[in-house]
DNA sequence: AAAAAATAGGCTATTTTAAGGCTACTATGG
DNA sequence: CCATAGTAGCCTTAAAATAGCCTATTTTTT
């Protein structure tokens, strides 16, 4: 399954049809995933087609046992002894590197 | 990591500070990130604290390189041999099992 | 075949998220 | 230390998700 060339929409779909694969394998109705995971019936209904919001998708997925999948899916960025060594122990806490020179009135741009 | 002792919640938030650590990095800014994305910057900033949409996570994890990452999370549901052959070649395509037998004046439940 | 269960889809009200802007705080580079 | 870029947080409006209910369709059981 090459996700990339796929657009945004049809993932969330191909997702919900697995989350639907796993609830069937467990021989599960929505209505019971839906109590069971204290979400109404309309938002399973929902996630297996594809839409609603992360903490949905986490609170089905725990309830389907597939909770440490997901950890696994986006992973700890663990720090290098590399870029440990580059930044005296801390690491980055914000992007940057992109500072333009102070502007002074040298600069004839127009 | 263990994520089932974690409540929904405290899930979505790790979630969130591991995508923020994709982001950092690859050292660009929330700014460059909802650009690329074409979502807003308040957007990058919640799915960064755990909130925000299916859909919304996608795209950030397809910028970020992480697509392949999320497919392997959620498996595809393999029918096993056994399965096909207890069905005779399809699927199940409803959860079920649970019928009661219709009620009749027999039954005295109460 | 009939009956019952599971699911899809619609509808309304409420809550949450998304977009865009603005200010305050803080890490970073010079 | 200073200037600036990056981020957090709050606000308003619009869009989307959620809850709860009801009806129609389709699968499954009997």
């Amino acid at each position: 399954m090459d996700f990339y060339s796929m657009t945004d929409q049809a993932i969330a779909t191909e997702l919900g049809q697995r989350i639907r694969s796993l609830r069937l394998r467990r021989n599960i109705t929505q209505q019971q995933l839906a109590t069971a995971t204290a979400l109404s019936l309309n938002v399973i209904k929902s996630l297996e087609t594809g839409r609603g919001k992360l903490s949905s998708l986490v609170a089905v997925l725990r309830e389907l046992g597939a909770l440490q999948e997901l950890g696994n899916c986006i992973p700890e960025a663990t720090v290098s002894p590399l870029q440990l060594a580059r930044r005296q122990g801390r690491q980055r806490q914000r992007a940057s590197g992109q500072h333009r020179p102070p502007h002074s009135p040298d600069d004839d741009e127009w």
